[in-house]
DNA sequence: GGCAAAATACCCCATTTGCCTGATACCCTT
DNA sequence: AAGGGTATCAGGCAAATGGGGTATTTTGCC
């Protein structure tokens, strides 16, 4: 496939983890690793003044975790794929990973073979995750069921979000100015908001829009 | 693996395509092609009142496409995993299709194999994704390049989408109400808007929040 | 049929917003 | 030195918003 190495750096604070993954990776053709780090603040550095094509990245790590390491690397770094090799499995682990610029999310059950293959696909162009995480990635695009499913007011605030005011909504749906600010009185009240901003944010974050 | 078969569904327009499909399906052990449909809406009724494990559809058909079938169906039958197998490989086809309930989505140049061993793997509760798709669906989540790059008044906007107003953020921010209202406006300029509804909308859609 | 909930519509009024004009200053690049 | 971009601050003004009411009609449900 590639005529080089693929070029791999290992953060992660367990020794032995650290040496088993280092030994896989030096002990199959068309990889190397090159450096390990046993916590995000070391690789920091080196990371930025090296070059490596992926980089696999441990969570919980003391000094510097390992999310707020690829918050940091991947802006200076665009170029290096960064893959969350970690036993987390909660959302806020995988969203902030991914948000914070992870290209994979592999759990640390993951056998040798598939992390190779990961790391081929990572490099790729694509975005290898364990079968658990593509699910939770895929189902945070999935509706939320509707709170408490308020009913006609719900079309005047996506058609709000969409900068309208009051008359404009009102014309849309056939309503007086008036009965569009009553349904928008009671969806603040529902959502505990008290201003338009608040209302979409919260709107859009609970898929309401 | 699993003691019974994993009972298949195949929506496809294209009756060759339909029929290797099939044919690739029921000539492997652990699996059993129950229905093929060649459009969505033919398959409305029987997916309904039949019940199959995995549903491979492809998105371009006539009468209903495979992501309206998919709206249609999933809140219906939550249980069943819809695996999208298009060619197409646009944003649009991608996001709507995982929007719309999809748990997987493959593109058709995916191998016979790979494409049994995603059956299986939505099935077993991942997301199988081409390596392309899933770089597409994190890449979703990653900060958009800053537009144009807005300096402080991002943060403004970022306060606003909390509920507050001028007042509030300009203490926030330690600016006075002027400047604050100074840097929205040509927030709104950048964005294109001229309500801070919108602005919020875009700019969560373009994840500047 | 009857009741409760939702949807519809209207009023007043203080506050906020969006847009206009203008200004000063700083940091770039040319 | 000149120009462009950004950040800072300011005053004025028409329009929109948010909050407090009240009241009628429609709807869903028992």
């Amino acid at each position: 496939m590639q005529l080089e190495n693929i070029h791999v750096a290992i953060v992660e604070d367990d020794h032995e983890i650290r040496q088993t993954l280092a030994l896989i990776i030096d002990g199959t053709p068309g990889f190397w690793c090159k450096h390990t780090f046993e916590n995000g603040q070391a690789a920091l550095k080196p990371l930025l003044e090296n070059h490596v094509d992926v980089v696999l990245m441990d969570i919980e790590m003391p000094q510097l975790n390992g999310i707020d390491c690829v918050r940091r690397l991947k802006p200076e770094k665009p170029q290096v794929d960064f893959i969350m090799l970690t036993i987390r499995h909660d959302d806020e682990a995988i969203f902030q990973s991914i948000c914070a610029g992870a290209s994979g999310y592999l759990l640390k059950d993951t056998p040798p073979a598939e992390l190779l293959q990961s790391i081929k696909e990572v490099k790729a162009g694509g975005a290898p995750m364990s079968a658990s995480i593509a699910r939770r990635v895929i189902q945070s695009f999935h509706p939320i069921e509707k709170i408490a499913a308020f009913g006609t007011g719900d079309r005047s605030l996506t058609l709000l979000a969409q900068g309208m005011n009051y008359r404009s909504v009102a014309e849309q749906l056939f309503l007086s100015p008036h009965t569009v600010k009553t349904h928008i009185k009671n969806i603040y009240e529902k959502l505990q908001v008290n201003s338009r901003a608040a209302a979409i944010k919260k709107g859009i974050e609970d898929r309401l829009i």
